[in-house]
DNA sequence: CCTCCCTATTTAACGTTGTTAAGCTGACTT
DNA sequence: AAGTCAGCTTAACAACGTTAAATAGGGAGG
């Protein structure tokens, strides 16, 4: 069916491409060019072939971008007490931040948290396991994990998006915000816009929502 | 400075374009030919005017996009009771989310939740005013704010994608993702999967993540 | 009234993108 | 030896955002 081609193990003459050739090129160019840089023709020179040849093995670039987001979960192995499952669930959710981060622009891949691949589903299977073993209905546990990843994923895609305009200097959008602060209408926003330029601890800021999260699954679901 | 031609209150004799004009169009092409369809061109075309124009009244297209945002926040007004602040503030993120969803694709608009523009800080200063005035600091309420925002803008993005999903007829991710189940290889996934496909009581599921977050917000900011 | 200027638009075009169609090549089958 | 067909190359298309140059046309100055 889909493997074509039963070739005798003895020699594969031919060093052709495969689906997994293509996606480690695919990475390779993201880690180098970033998500803008990741195009069909980017991929296909990292393998010294032409754009049209990834199409015999990926339908279309939405196919190929999530059979790398998946691949660039393979590696994510993570630590796990058992003790309590709330610390369980937040150092999972931290390492997930961190594992994203370290993977330059994966968090773009997907534009929000559905699990297809091999590897996202073993991930979240872990999740889910502790999740239902600590008492939620799988329901409530497809819920919370699904609220849990869309939260770090979108917040990754927001503090690497914040880093990199950091970097490169304000693109505009901050000078419209001071602008309109300076009128003087907005004395809320005035007080609680230094929050976000000092940037100090973003970090932290991602715990905070976190936290919130986490504080929600307890209240609402272990039955007590 | 930025009005230029001071022009006698008289008439303006030439109906020339107008930075609110490009934007209305723009809100029309969106809600025709949904947030694909918005291309410069499409905008000009509903203006009968070449695309090139509209770069005489905005720099580039995203600058087009958030002032398309904001203008979509103007006609929003929060029904606020003012007796409990986890009440308004629930009632206020499903009158958002409720808000996003009839205009549609609006919530691609904006990669996250920033707030530039008159109308989003306007609405951005009614939030931060019920969360600050119910004991949080001010950094606490923009925390709260930015995470709710993220929250409700990343969801309805999710949500209108899968309703247009049940449309359009599934896309490839859900065989992928059916087949993988069926290897058996992933009990708890095939538990929880009919949480999702079923697909029952979508504002259920939205409600259960702000109730976890708003539930965060109470146990972690009033000082107690 | 003519002329200049300046603003706002049109025309033309560039470079890139994802994607498709058609041609070619070489290993495997018969 | 001939033929099949997977797997790649070449060529090309349509669409996108964006820029540069040409152009219309009203207001001000002489």
């Amino acid at each position: 069916m889909t493997d074509q081609q039963a070739m005798p193990p003895s020699a594969k003459l031919r060093p052709q491409l495969s689906p997994d050739l293509v996606v480690e090129a695919a990475a390779k160019v993201l880690e180098r060019d970033g998500f803008d840089g990741l195009t069909m023709r980017a991929v296909a020179a990292q393998l010294k072939v032409q754009a049209p040849a990834l199409y015999w093995h990926f339908p279309n670039k939405d196919a190929l971008q999530v059979a790398l987001f998946d691949h660039l979960m393979a590696d994510l192995v993570f630590a796990i007490d058992g003790r309590d499952w709330r610390e369980d669930i937040h150092r999972m959710c931290h390492q997930l931040r961190r594992h994203l981060l370290a993977r330059r622009d994966s968090a773009q891949l997907l534009p929000h948290g559905f699990f297809v691949g091999p590897n996202m589903m073993e991930q979240a299977e872990t999740i889910l396991g502790i999740l239902i073993r600590s008492g939620m209905t799988p329901k409530d546990a497809a819920y919370a994990m699904s609220t849990g990843v869309t939260y770090i994923i979108t917040w990754v895609v927001g503090e690497a998006d914040l880093l990199q305009r950091r970097l490169t200097g304000h693109d505009g959008n901050d000078e419209l915000a001071h602008s309109l602060v300076a009128t003087g209408r907005y004395p809320y926003f005035a007080q609680a816009i230094s929050a976000f330029e000092l940037g100090g601890d973003i970090e932290g800021q991602f715990d905070f929502g976190l936290n919130c999260l986490i504080a929600g699954f307890e209240q609402l679901i272990p039955r007590r």
